[in-house]
RNA sequence: GCCCCCAUCGUCUAGCGGUCUAGGACACUGGCCUUUCAAGCCAGUGGCACGGGUCCGAAUCCCGUUGGGGGCGCCA
């Protein structure tokens, strides 16, 4: 049996989205599960929009993830080159073959209106004038294929007209390059996005003119927002180097991009060991609308599969790749890292044990430090921390109980008055372990930082 | 407009003619726990788009309607 090839072949005119992500990484287990090779090609024939930026970032991206490619631009293979737009001398060869047996023609174009077809000719224009090269599609035949997911898709020739293969600019087209390509590079399995349909029929009709087999094709529905319209930066974000900014964990994001379509027993998984139960007919053949927050979720499970080690690498690794340069002690981190879904949210629980000039919340202003008791309560802490000789979980806790009943004041009240005027915030971490992990020095500076804010409030 | 694809809770899905008064997950609501909470545990609300067939029997098969998506580029 021949070798499973297939390939994944973005533009590069923009970042990687989610949907591409997707098609990744279907085309990568598919390959991994028939012990087959996975390819990059980019497909840089629109030299408008095309840009090596954005090739790099694809690249970037796809290596986050963890889909690594066996063959493509930066790494070579035998199938190379795996840019288009280096293979110019192929598509050219190909084309003049399709003229040559009468299934491609030029046109030439009228210099004043680029619109208009002037005449058509099996000659190349030897004027220098501006010329495509055309498919010449034969009438009234039916075309006919075995979608992987859809089954036999029929079309019929009637409803499609001639279309150009090689732009005026001497470069290909798109329907017309992958043909040449996923030939010479021995696809077996296309295996890509929805919006591929229609673009099919056009396809084989090349693959049956140069005489070659078509490799099977897949279309994998496509991914919308909550509109039902296609997944777009209305939504929300799509890219996703943005998920990684937001601190998602990569293989939570391949994960949720994995059941989003694909239903497994356990939702929860690492997709590399879901390589051998993978099988592209049990994706499901509707499109999907993107759920942020299950994405979330996915990633908090993934969150708190992860030692402390393997988390706090992964955040010292996202602070690298924001630009982030604010330290967070290791003592800090480990008490954040228990209720948070993100890295940036574990970021945001750590700040303000880092930050001096933390800010007080509106909310906790009003409902705590304007109150009249306030000041007691603090001043009593200020008191009770000073004469503390141990300083630990079990004596902090001890005082603030004790604080709350000399005052007579209810507990939630008293930790919360306290817990803000540390942290400027109510939802934090653990009370009591904050305060350890603040030190004795730091919440003594911090509550007498309150009691100035109180005064400036009345 | 023409061609193609699709249709189970708000969302992702299980279901492939009887075991479905339709199961799970996220979200949502309520409760428990509790020093806060975005964590944890428990419970609940909620769906087969509609209309015709076929069949003893339909979420499951067929046809139509409606709805959504894609394509019809010298974009990919």
């Amino acid at each position: 049996m021949q070798q499973v090839r297939v390939r994944f072949a973005p533009s590069p005119t923009g970042y990687l989205h989610v949907g591409g992500a997707r098609t990744a990484l279907f085309n990568w287990l598919y390959a991994r599960k028939n012990g087959g090779k996975f390819i990059l090609r980019i497909e840089d024939t629109d030299t408008e929009r095309s840009t090596r930026e954005s090739e790099e970032m694809i690249m970037r991206d796809l290596k986050w993830l963890g889909l690594n490619w066996d063959e493509g631009p930066d790494v070579g293979g035998d199938f190379g080159p795996y840019r288009q737009s280096e293979r110019l001398d192929l598509y050219k060869t190909f084309a003049e073959k399709l003229i040559e047996s009468g299934h491609a023609y030029f046109a030439v174009y009228d210099k004043e209106d680029p619109k208009k077809v002037l005449y058509t000719s099996v000659q190349r224009p030897s004027d220098g004038t501006a010329y495509t090269i055309v498919f010449k599609v034969p009438k009234n035949k039916i075309i006919s294929y075995d979608d992987m997911l859809k089954g036999t898709i029929e079309f019929s020739t009637e409803y499609m007209e001639d279309f150009i293969i090689f732009k005026s600019n001497g470069f290909p087209v798109y329907n017309y390059a992958v043909v040449i390509d996923d030939h010479t590079m021995n696809i077996t399995h296309v295996l890509r996005g929805e919006d591929h349909i229609s673009n099919t029929p056009k396809q084989i009709l090349i693959y049956e003119a140069l005489g070659w087999q078509p490799p099977k094709f897949m279309h994998i529905p496509l991914i919308l927002g909550a509109d039902k319209t296609p997944l777009s930066k209305r939504h929300g974000a799509t890219a996703v180097e943005y998920f990684r900014r937001e601190g998602y964990l990569a293989k939570a994001l391949v994960n949720y991009l994995a059941i989003l379509g694909w239903s497994v027993d356990e939702e929860i998984f690492d997709y590399v060991e879901k390589v051998s139960s993978f099988s592209p007919e049990q994706i499901s053949n509707k499109n999907v609308v993107f759920d942020y927050q299950k994405l979330e979720w996915v990633n908090s499970k993934h969150m708190k599969m992860l030692s402390s080690e393997q988390m706090y690498e992964q955040f010292l690794d996202w602070q690298r790749f924001t630009g982030n340069d604010k330290q967070v002690p290791k003592s800090v981190f480990e008490i954040c890292k228990e209720k948070v879904n993100t890295l940036k949210q574990l970021y945001e629980f750590a700040l303000p044990f880092i930050e001096e000039e933390y800010e007080y919340s509106d909310e906790y202003v009003e409902k705590f430090l304007k109150k009249p008791e306030a000041r007691d309560i603090i001043q009593n802490a200020l008191q009770e921390f000073s004469a503390l000789d141990e300083y630990n979980i079990e004596s902090v806790e001890a005082t603030l109980r004790k604080i709350a009943s000399t005052l007579q004041i209810g507990t939630n009240k008293v930790f919360q008055t306290i817990r803000g005027a540390l942290l400027g915030k109510l939802v934090t971490p653990g009370l009591f372990e904050s305060i350890v992990v603040l030190g004795k020095e730091k919440t003594k500076r911090r509550l007498k930082r309150t009691l100035e804010k109180i005064d400036s409030l009345n």
